[in-house]
DNA sequence: CTTTCTGCAAACTCTTTGCACTCGT
DNA sequence: ACGAGTGCAAAGAGTTTGCAGAAAG
């Protein structure tokens, strides 16, 4: 039961841990086929699961979205933006020691936590701030939208 | 497009806030049919996301779970048994005012958060370290608190 | 009456799986 | 060669939806 080294497996990973923008199962799959053109679906899965297991990677599950794909290991949070399905990471925004102790207390083991915070990102709150009203503001400066990661189907 | 108050959205209502155990979709379309025989899923689904999105109710995502739902509206977090399955409500664990601030610092419009624990729960761990010679695998589901309710459909 | 809601079943989305074949080791 | 891994397609779980008929206002 030794785990083999095969190129779709290598391509998965490498894939989702060059990633910024935490795609889907069917983003990494989209993007290994650049490299790896008759790799399926159903072995990206797998993949996936097993990198997952193997702590190599982690697993972001959303409300109502399909799950996520992240390499980044250190203890982080997520924002999600509803306007625009990006995810970003946060830096440890809870105290987590703390949260957990008081578990520990009352008899609980705990393994793992997940914290994600659902809003509007800062990019989606500033286009939707100007439209409305006359053009008053001129504000130029506009960040590359380039941010908004593909989360929904087209 | 005025809501109308019906049986059966009355009646899914009533079987979540007096829940205990945050039920699923079919548990809760179970036990409304204990009142409302006929009721089919379809309309326990459209009923659980009327109301929560009228914020008469929370819906409870979980990592590679289904959805369970919860009457209780006060903030509050999670914890999830990975042996038994059962959800627990954890007494407002994170400060959020503090980790919210923090993001609207930095721009971001937090519409809500979700804060889940994973682990095993106290009755859990006491059925475990009291051993009667048996290793534990990591595979469980048990309707420990009534929540893991299968029906066969075609 | 008019409009929303319901039951049913089919459709959908995301994910997993069985099987024969392929390719690491 | 052996067997874990792959591709494909089909199956599964969970959830949504189109429609004709039921029922609330």
């Amino acid at each position: 039961m030794k785990s083999r080294r095969t190129r779709q497996l290598a391509a998965v990973y490498d894939v989702v841990a060059a990633a910024h923008d935490h795609p889907t199962a069917e983003d990494v799959c989209d993007r290994v086929r650049r490299q790896v053109p008759r790799i399926s679906l159903g072995t990206v899965y797998r993949n996936l699961q097993k990198l997952v297991a193997q702590q190599q990677l982690r697993a972001v599950h959303l409300a109502d979205r399909p799950t996520r794909y992240d390499g980044m290991l250190a203890a982080h949070d997520h924002f999600l933006c509803e306007r625009c399905g990006s995810v970003a990471d946060l830096q440890q925004t809870m105290p987590s020691p703390m949260d957990s102790s008081r578990l520990l207390e009352s008899g609980y083991e705990v393994r793992a936590h997940a914290l994600t915070f659902y809003g509007v990102c800062p990019t989606c709150r500033r286009a939707e701030e100007k439209p409305l009203g006359r053009a008053r503001r001129t504000r130029s400066e506009e960040p590359a939208t380039a941010s908004a990661t593909r989360s929904g189907r087209p």
